[in-house]
DNA sequence: CACTGATCTGACCGATCGGTCAGCTCTGAC
DNA sequence: GTCAGAGCTGACCGATCGGTCAGATCAGTG
């Protein structure tokens, strides 16, 4: 997949993370990145083979550290334990990967369609089963999914605040809001 | 600015608005619309000036409301009961008119940016401090954000629930995730 | 009857999109 | 010196977008 032309190849993709968390993802054309790289749309697309291919690289990293959260909770022994390994797997991953998330911009709907995103969809419904720690009752589903929309959504803007003291704040967050699961 | 067609400007109407709640705004052309609601683009444009009209008049009921709950929560005495009128009247907004903020279907950043939302920005910056209670506090202002932005993002989704259940459930998230105002 | 104005249509416009392609340039191997 | 291939370009493609426009239709009015 990926072709060794690390110099423009690495310019592409930092140039489209810029472009992307800047007007998102549809609203960016691949003119723009080319532009932004200072070469054509065309070399563009030689290092990549089309536009969903550059978020793919983009968010590979973030997808794979989901997945094995996904793993992780599924491997608990009770529903009290998972949620506090989803919980604090989710703060961790938002702190770290805030900068991704942020690209994805409220283009969440429309992106999990796309085939980067298959298995997404399937993992954050058992990532809001687990926070709920009371999937059956509709209070702890809406809550769940309340605060994973709100991280995930808000994340981004908060490239200035030192990863420890933003993961502080979302998991005393968490904490304070989840119903706890027995 | 509204012609007088009842017929054919309300079914344009009716037809945006279920084709903006699958597709969101960008993602709809008005060909889609024209489709839906069995007539020519051209006709679609002869009853809105240009598609944000459209919008704009979709909108209108809800960002009145937002209005008047920002006059309400300026008129309030102590940040206390600030912060009560906001988290109140926020619940009952993102609940009565969860179908319309649902049209908006994450494209809040781009959507933010038309003329119809000028002051929309304004009003949730200080519906946030309101909501904070502590907006010097980085923690209390983070805790708000990721409220107001997953309920507005979530909100549309809870079709099927109703809004008595609805509002309790985001009333009590909100009163034991804010931290109290003084 | 003639005329008017509201309603609507099909054809069309310029712009922009993601993507393709033939061919240019340069470098390194033989 | 020559050849191959990586890297890249400009021109181009078909599709789609929001929007315009001249004109057809038709009901109401005098």
């Amino acid at each position: 997949m990926v072709r060794s032309t690390p110099q423009t190849h690495g310019d592409i993709l930092a140039a489209a993370s810029r472009r992307f968390a800047v007007t998102g993802y549809r609203g960016t054309s691949l003119q723009d990145i080319a532009g932004e790289v200072g070469c054509s749309k065309a070399a563009v697309l030689y290092h990549f083979a089309n536009k969903e291919a550059i978020l793919t690289e983009l968010m590979a990293p973030a997808i794979g550290v989901l997945r094995s959260l996904d793993d992780q909770i599924a491997a608990q022994p009770d529903p009290a334990s998972a949620q506090r390994v989803a919980a604090e797997g989710f703060v961790d991953l938002a702190v770290r990967f805030r900068s991704e998330i942020a690209l994805l911009r409220g283009e969440f709907p429309e992106l999990l369609q796309q085939p980067v995103f298959a298995h997404i969809q399937l993992i954050s419904e058992r990532l809001i089963d687990a926070l709920a720690g009371h999937p059956e009752r509709p209070s702890a589903r809406i809550t769940a999914l309340v605060l994973l929309a709100g991280i995930a959504e808000t994340c981004g803007q908060f490239a200035d605040v030192p990863d420890k003291e933003l993961g502080d704040a979302l998991l005393a967050l968490l904490r304070r809001a989840l119903e706890p699961a027995h």
